[in-house]
RNA sequence: GCUGCUGUAGCUCAGUGGUAGAGCACUUCCUUGGUAAGGAAGAGGUCAUGGGUUCAAGUCCCAUCAGCAGCUCCA
């Protein structure tokens, strides 16, 4: 053996190279730089990969390192599982018996999931953290052991972690050796690193608790989560918690009531959403908006009903396919009369409709098979194409029930939907053209911050129809049109429509929570079931191709994200309310009403708050309805023939006559300005380790 | 759909098995004022719904409905 090969030799970030002798941990490396760097080291980086300070260096080739401090974003996510496993060790301490599951970093903090005899409620998150409190205060080590699979599997039964058992049978059973980490009497199955000791958890809070399925299989047990967070410091954790509540606060749940912009009721149903006149108005002008730009794109505006009858739907294959997600068939009275006569169950009328012996119609779950029938009411030439039908088309899906929330996952909603009908050589064209009317939305509300998805079929699947030939093809017209977007774009198996790939356009709400909004899809496959054709040059019949999209996904969804995105401030052009008319005192009305009415007959939304309160009062009332101008009126105007302007963002601009105000305005919404986004202090930086198995 | 939590005035929320509460909003009166809360009075309730336990239930138990968090799903 060289001399070389019997030493570790490390090359550091600033790309000196030291050598260790055998046996060199990433601590020692750490020391022999300095104290100081020894006493601040978290974990270390090898080769890229992230690592415990124990770590054994490998002989031999030169290794890149890195020694982590409490600045690295990834030291951070190594201390927030380490906290992971004080927690699980406060929780077993309590709770004898309990099992334990995956407990990983997240985004923002980390869980751990359990399976407990008795359920764990909020009401316990005091003792857990005062256990977890002492744990950390007795700054025991966190000790790696590596086993062998059988010995791991001995061990897991002899700790009785049945659950850990079976990850080692099923998961890791390629694996020849495993890894524990040990502190004090816990002993954890676990893949590490970890901090050296719990002395680094400078702060903890435990934050909800959920049900999830043991390795998310939905026919498996639901154990119990538990989600919490951890930083170095006790004002991170602060700045973290009160980003949490101010994200509460620009829900658009609860903005949306307190602007009263949407209603659900009960009485009406679970996901369907009631426009009040203020969101109503919002809504009619995106709608506006999008109008615009499909007359300009050449699209046709059709109208068609909500219902549809069964065989549409079988023939499209939404029926079969999707039959948990509909709202049940509406059944003709009679032959419902005639059923019932014969003494027909609900089991057999179930068969009956899906056998197709008896008709409905269906609640429509998608507007393209409409579509496809305006297409298909006249015969079609190569000239007409592209042909591209455009609605407002309201469509009902029977969601989950713990599925739906808000604007943003409902059962019945309003999709910018259009259906292009082209030929093979028009779908590179207009792809690109849907997903520039998809730029041009995105822009005009100043969205900076999405991300584009390529879905594409899962392989494994045998939910999509069609055959696989057409499937290569859209799937290669998709992934060519979205690098043409000038944006970097995932490309995800599984992701695909069942009838065809698509390009996703993604969007992070306030709370972090990602929600699908437009969307272009590229379908050869309902052509196909509806037998759909042109007269091409050649006087021959030939197959169009769909493309299907609504670059805002539906207006419900997309209303209740601008909501978030602008904090219930919304840019001039779309706020229900667009200038509040204030008095100063009672005197000025008869003024104010003459300016009203200037303004109302320029076509502003406005407003009038005459009452007798002090203004103080009438300006804080409108700021917190987050009107975007206030137009001030006392006695000085009234002689003077001004206003005085007040700006939601800029306070007070002081008087102007009433012809400059009306002009400002009229102007910021000719220009649709959007003039401030809502943004959230950004979250100090974690990378998530990934420290499971 | 699953697990857990929650449901009291329009909103935000107190409420110990024994007479239903507060703040804001609302109505009326006083106040007539120049850029984020003037004052007073009044009105407002089937305590989500349906059962049960109890002399007595907003409070305890069960079911249903709905909301929230998460899981699973999302054409």
């Amino acid at each position: 053996m060289s001399v070389v090969e019997s030493q570790v030799s490390i090359q550091l970030p600033d790309g000196s190279v030291k050598q260790f002798p055998a046996g060199a941990t990433c601590r020692d490396v750490a020391a022999g730089i300095g104290a100081g760097l020894l006493k601040a080291a978290v974990a270390a980086v090898v080769d890229g990969v992230v690592v415990g300070l124990d770590y054994v260096l490998p002989l031999g080739q030169p290794v890149a390192l890195q020694i982590l401090t409490k600045k690295d974003p990834a030291a951070l996510g190594v201390m927030r599982h380490s906290c992971a496993h004080v927690m699980a060790r406060a929780i077993m301490r309590l709770r004898q018996g309990t099992r334990l599951a995956f407990g990983p970093t997240i985004e923002g903090g980390f869980y751990y999931d359990f399976e407990l005899a008795e359920p764990l409620t909020d009401n316990d998150f005091p003792a857990i953290e005062a256990e977890m409190r002492r744990l950390i205060a007795l700054d025991e080590p966190f000790e790696r052991l590596e086993r062998s699979l059988d010995e791991a599997i001995q061990l897991c039964q002899d700790l009785d972690q049945p659950l850990k058992v079976e990850h080692l049978q099923s998961g890791l059973a390629e694996h020849e050796q495993v890894s524990f980490y040990r502190q004090g009497e816990f002993l954890d199955l676990c893949r590490g690193p970890h901090i050296p000791s719990p002395k680094w958890i400078g702060a903890f809070k435990l934050l909800s608790i959920a049900g999830a399925y043991w390795k998310g299989d939905q026919s498996r047990q639901v154990l119990q989560r538990v989600y919490a967070t951890a930083f170095f410091t006790q004002e991170d954790l602060d700045a973290h918690l009160q980003r949490i509540e101010e994200a509460k606060r620009r829900d658009h749940r609860v903005l949306g009531r307190q602007l009263g912009l949407f209603h659900i009721d009960d009485m009406v149903g679970q996901g369907l959403i009631l426009w009040t006149p203020k969101g109503s108005i919002v809504r009619q002008e995106l709608q506006d908006f999008i109008s615009q730009h499909l007359k300009r794109q050449g699209y046709s505006q059709v109208f068609t009903p909500h219902v549809g009858k069964l065989d549409l739907y079988r023939t499209s294959g939404h029926f079969p396919y999707y039959q948990d997600s509909q709202y049940p068939p509406l059944i003709d009275r009679d032959q419902l009369a005639a059923l019932a006569e014969e003494g027909c169950d609900c089991a057999k009328l179930s068969d009956l409709m899906k056998s197709g012996d008896i008709d409905g119609y269906l609640l429509k779950p998608m507007n393209c098979p409409h579509h496809i029938k305006i297409y298909q009411s006249q015969p079609r030439s190569y000239r007409e194409l592209p042909l591209r039908l455009a609605e407002f088309g309201t469509v009902y899906r029977f969601e989950q029930s713990g599925e739906l929330g808000g604007l943003t996952r409902v059962r019945g909603f309003t999709q910018d939907d259009a259906h292009l009908f082209v030929r093979p050589d028009q779908v590179a064209d207009e792809i690109r053209g849907c997903l520039e009317l998809v730029k041009i939305v995105f822009a005009a509300m100043g969205m900076e911050d999405y991300h584009v998805r390529v879905g594409l079929r899962d392989p494994h699947s045998d939910k999509y129809v069609g055959s696989d030939e057409n499937w290569q093809q859209a799937e290669a017209a998709c992934r060519e049109a979205a690098a043409t977007l000038g944006k970097p774009f995932s490309e995800e198996p599984g992701e695909a429509a069942f009838y065809g790939p698509k390009i996703d356009f993604v969007v992070r709400d306030c709370i972090g929570r990602h929600w699908q909004l437009g969307t272009v899809q590229v379908d050869y496959n309902l052509p196909e079931r509806f037998d759909l054709s042109y007269t091409g040059s050649d006087n021959r019949p030939h197959r169009p191709i769909m493309i299907h999209r609504a670059p805002f996904g539906s207006m419900e969804r997309f209303v209740g994200v601008l909501i978030e995105h602008f904090a219930g401030v919304f840019p001039l052009w779309l706020a229900p309310e667009q200038v509040r008319l204030l008095t100063v005192s009672e005197k000025s009305v008869d003024y104010a009403q003459q300016v009203e009415a200037e303004f109302r007959a320029a076509g502003l939304r406005v407003s009038s708050d005459y009452r007798g309160e002090k203004l103080g009062g009438k300006i804080r009332d409108g700021q917190l309805e987050k009107v975007p101008y206030m137009v001030i009126i006392g006695p000085r105007d009234a002689e003077a023939g001004t206003v005085s302007v007040r700006d939601r963002h800029e306070g007070d601009l002081g008087a102007m006559p009433v012809a400059a105000a009306l002009q400002r305005f009229v102007d910021e919404i000719r220009e649709k300005r959007v003039r401030q986004v809502a943004q959230l202090a950004p979250p100090p930086e974690q990378t998530v380790v990934a420290n499971e198995y």
